[in-house]
DNA sequence: AATGAATGAGTGTTCATTCAT
DNA sequence: CATGAATGAACACTCATTCAT
């Protein structure tokens, strides 16, 4: 437990946040940070070591947490399929929370030779592949769930979805008429949310017929 | 149709589609670039006038022709069940071939506020949204396919599985165990492909019994 | 008698004088100082006032005594040529123990415009001459010297060739298959220091034939 | 030979030299230097890389014909002895019109674990050593010289002895009254050099009576 | 008396682009 | 038509020093 972050890191990181989400790790200048921060540039090698450090500092902040909130709902006494959905929605309710770190966590990050903590990351990772493995497990061995199905694909079409729709947010704003940040927010919530857990709950559920 | 490159300029474009693919449009320069392509740093600017205006460029020549496929696909005889896998694998198929500029264009385009020519990348888009919805629609009047799915958001699930899929390549190769490149791209073309088709028949096909 | 210094003072002092050796002064930090010297950063503007006047202090330090030790010399009942020969031998002592210091002091410092305490410097360079000086006219006297000798041209002899064999300790080590630090030291004492009496003896003494 | 500077490139070392010669290589910023030679700052790392594969260039141009001269001077029919003086006058000169760098050469490049090119610096000293062996052997066997000198310290002396004046300068300047630069250069051209080729020649001859 | 926090100037280097030829 | 040379701005980072406590 090293992150005692104080006021002025964690107005870093906040800034951090915000420019990371809009343009990107190598599109944020840490003079952008210091500038909209109000604090000197120097502060950042200073507090945090380096841009990169930096970095690994907001990731280790932002997805601290989740673990523990998976593995209380593992405990919860609920049907598999109802698990299935609380999942989703922890997913995209704390992922639209923080998106512009887990767009950098889950897609700029793959394609850099960053050395930072990605150790971490993979075991965040495959913690999250596990407690969606013990759900879809006790739903199959309950019967509930089809048994052909490859578990650890099932998280890149809920984040996947997620990601792609938030990625192209003006596009789908536009098709979808979204004319507001809360119509857009609201879209996410309730059809967006709805659509990844009715894609998820056929693909458990559904017997497909004879083909294929 | 201004797309008439020479030799020059389509080795330009080549090594910058790699480059772009490794290391992301900004954490690729056009001196690498240039060195790459063994041409003269000015040739860059002095081809395509700008380092965004080359990426405009890259994406005009890598998408052309996909309206066409689409297109193709439509008219098609087969069951809308059927052209919808084959949607799906030619998707996937493409955008494999084309990984780097196809991140790019969904997700760093996503986040600048570029200047580039969003509007064409809109129309393709919009081109290839109204070509899912034939088929869905299709399908839908011949009693196959459920009514009650939202037909812009398949789009996501297809495109974002397959993107978190690539995006997190060491991450699967480990949980996988794909040891090889071959082994890799095998698992794309069948166990991952299959796993969407899986998904997207599953949702439009299933019939959710009474909850939700 | 301002050098009072306290234990935390002596500790830097210690530190910057080897690193000072090691990387000069320019190319040490006052972070590698604070660093290896475990004490807050801040300290060394608070004790010594800056950077540079931690230097005039250490050098003060490292040139206390020198004077005094010179005097007795001046006072033993030797035969000039074996007081050239302490005096040598003292100088390469002291020096060899305080390299580091010795090396700014001679020729770092000649580079730079310092403001410091150049003064106190020139003094002691001129007490140390005088002293020379007052061996040699002792031998001179005697009939034991030449008088045809050049007295402020005899230190750069004996401590420019033994900064020159300093500075190019790995050329040396290389050379003269020196593999340890103990056998480069024991040439120093012993064969350096003995080339450097035997060219000052001969230079006094030797009766130089006709030509030149 | 890969030695073709173009002027801008000859101004740019000139100036280096000058800097580094005043304010050391660490205490010299590219700005400066920049700045004096009237040129762009990026022009330092586009035309030698870097700071570092600057002073390489400048290494290497100012070192560059030594070893020709040097071999000149052995082919020369001339007595050993007068050998000698004309190396010493050779080295004073050379090293004279290029203070700068040889100070950087032999006493600041020592303390630093520089990657550069000190392979061939490390040949050059050999080179010269090599020559002055030569020499002396050849006066040896000719029995005008005594065998018993350490010839590797041979050059300690006679560069030392130079650059320790050359490094205590002002106070040269003061007690021995050299009030023009003209003054100065003059008392290195006649007095300084003078007292080596004395100093070497009764080295060399000098039959050291018993002691000792 | 002592120090963690903070500063502004400075470092070497790389950037995309332009210009003269 | 093509390019080597050149540019000024920006980059991440380190510097010695100061200040409030």
């Amino acid at each position: 437990m090293e992150t005692a972050f104080n006021d002025k890191q964690i107005e870093i990181l906040k800034v951090a946040e915000t420019l990371f989400a809009e343009k990107g790790f190598d599109g944020t200048s840490i003079r952008d940070i210091s500038k909209m921060a109000k604090i000197n540039i120097a502060m950042i090698s200073y507090y945090f070591g380096s841009k990169e450090r930096l970095l690994e500092s907001l990731l280790s902040l932002k997805t601290s947490g989740l673990k523990e909130e998976l593995e209380n709902l593992l405990e919860e006494n609920l049907e598999p399929v109802e698990k299935i959905n609380r999942l989703i929605e922890l997913y995209i309710n704390r992922i639209n929370c923080n998106r512009g770190i887990y767009r950098i966590l889950h897609f700029e990050l793959s394609s850099k030779k960053r050395i930072l903590n990605l150790q971490s990351l993979a075991e965040l990772k495959k913690g999250n592949l596990r407690s969606l493995e013990l759900i879809v497990q006790e739903g199959q061995s309950k019967g509930a769930f089809r048994k052909d199905v490859s578990i650890p694909l099932i998280t890149p079409t809920i984040l996947g979805t997620f990601f792609h729709f938030q990625m192209n947010k003006p596009f789908f704003e536009d098709i979808l008429n979204l004319k507001t940040e809360v119509q857009y927010d609201n879209y996410i919530k309730n059809d967006l949310t709805k659509h990844i857990q009715q894609t998820i709950k056929a693909l458990l559920i559904h017997e497909i017929a004879t083909n294929n």
